[in-house]
DNA sequence: TTGTAGGCGTTATCAA
DNA sequence: TTGATAACGCCTACAA
């Protein structure tokens, strides 16, 4: 590999000279520039982008750390962050986090000591009070999920108002024994979404019955057991709110099975080619990403600016026919 | 931030000492070793990875260049890329390269001159050697696709006789008539699935009918438009095989819709649970990333050694509904 | 316009 | 066992 030297040495002129050509600095003139441009030609002169990177102190990447990035919706945040990114000749550093909460501090270590400009995180543990250290550093984003014990900014989904619209929706259908289905994974959001399935059953006169509430509907062994238990239920729910996407598939076959009127929080792939077709609550990934790479991008330009720390982005509902629209 | 030199100062040793420490080296005093440790711990020393990385020549990521990680298929290598990296502590950058052919090489560029220690890559484009270079100093791996004019690793599923097995399965069921579905992208794979469909359809005896071929059924319109176009044909068909998951995806709700026996090439979210549920030819993304990903691990390990240069994975037929089996 | 000196943080080399 | 020195490739500051 070629070094600026090297070219230096076969233009003729010092290494600063070359550098100057390569960083288009004027204060060159067009001949010498010739002759340098003429020997990194022939030499084959790439530049050392670790050097650079060590130099300036910084790397010119982002960060992106997602619970996976197979899941639709982390994918779709991934790709978001990528094209901000790279728009400004940013690379992206992904990682999957995994579904263990232990592994996160290790990744992200592992991560944030690259001297990142910046990171995009969708948080599996419940504590970031340990980043606190590196928000100094580093513009730590978080997305879809809020920090907890840190100051730091956020971009979510509307959960309450979300869960609020689908369960309310399958109140207007008439029913009056709605099930909420969920998985154990990230609890805050799980909360406010039970906490909006909770008030559009008030609005609407109805008790908050704890029965109805299956927390153990993550896996598709897991979903036909609870919609089973529901089933037997004397009074037997004839709807259900799945509660994020995950729990939609797993429960899909099974709340069929059952004839079961449902609405899920989060679209998913292929969700409009299903009998039924799904309705959802259509969340926007690719927007939270966007806005939350801009804001890493803001902040490393502009550490001292003042920024709107919370974030939430609307979600609406997206009929189809599960719900029992016609 | 604390750099060595601090921790050294602070502990009354060289830096090299901390160096040393750091690096576990056995040649440092148990008494050196502790005062050295604590002057990390209260001055909470990190090290600087650029610098290393800088010293070291070399970065400790692998970058993974995919056309789309929202593509399932995808998302699947890139993980699996990301575990084996993981696991010996290699970070991993994911880059989707898109659609465009054109904007390969300027990613690819940027990937590569961060010295990465070795590339998984899924092209676009349809032309590689330009990347010769690069080879010298990085293991360069594809993935799903096979290198064109360049002289590299590659892992790609069985094509031939994948879609050999879907159509000659079509051709049990009785079907004369089997359409092929396919879209523009990676002709070489496209080819290669072409011609296990022309063989299973020569080993039955029926003729090759081009008019049956259609190649544009990448997205909901063209699939819809296509498979009119069949469906008006003298002697239409009654079945038909999808080349790949995308138009699989696209194509379902025109194949549902004529009522004709179909599988797909490649697995798809949900595929089971669509009614009629997808046969298809089974891939393993995972296997092609874990295995691409290790071999660049082993080729930057052992850059001199000789490997097995073209690795074809076999798939299976996962019979499902679709194909007409009860 | 061009060049020289110096340093970013770490580690290899060699000497003590 | 420990330390001084130099070097990795590039760029900033300053000098010529």
């Amino acid at each position: 590999m070629a070094t600026m030297q090297d070219v230096a040495d076969r233009a003729g002129v010092s290494a600063k000279t070359v550098s100057r050509v390569f960083n288009d600095d004027p204060h060159v003139l067009p001949e010498t520039r010739e002759r340098v441009s003429e020997a990194m030609r022939t030499l084959n002169y790439v530049p050392n982008v670790l050097a650079r990177t060590f130099r300036a102190g910084r790397s010119s990447s982002v960060g992106v750390a997602v619970p996976d990035v197979v899941d639709p919706f982390f994918a779709a945040v991934v790709r978001a962050v990528e094209r901000v990114c790279s728009a400004s000749g940013i690379t992206t550093l992904v990682t999957s986090i995994g579904d263990d909460p232990a592994r996160e501090k290790p990744v992200l270590e592992a991560l944030l000591r690259t001297q990142l400009m910046g990171l995009v995180l969708a948080p599996v543990a419940a504590d970031h009070a340990w980043l606190a250290p590196w928000t100094e550093h580093t513009p730590i984003e978080f997305v879809d999920r809020a920090p907890i014990d840190l100051d730091a900014d956020s971009f979510v989904e509307d959960d309450r108002h979300g869960s609020y619209l689908a369960t309310r929706h399958l109140l207007e259908h008439g029913h009056t024994r709605v099930a909420f289905l969920a998985d154990q994974t990230h609890p805050p959001s799980s909360r406010r979404r039970l906490a909006g399935y909770t008030e559009a059953l008030a609005d609407a006169g109805l008790p908050l019955d704890e029965r109805l509430i299956a927390f153990d509907a993550g896996s598709d062994d897991g979903a036909a057991r609870e919609l089973e238990r529901l089933r037997r239920l004397t009074d037997a729910p004839t709807a259900a709110f799945s509660s994020n996407a995950r729990v939609t598939m797993h429960a899909f076959s099974a709340l069929k099975r059952a004839g079961t009127a449902f609405v899920g929080f989060g679209d998913f792939p292929m969700a409009d080619r299903l009998t039924p077709s799904v309705s959802v609550i259509d969340q926007d990934p690719a927007r939270l990403g966007r806005l939350a790479a801009t804001r890493a991008l803001e902040r490393f330009n502009a550490p001292k600016a003042r920024y709107e720390a919370s974030t939430v982005v609307p979600v609406g509902l997206t009929v189809r026919r599960s719900c029992g629209c016609p």
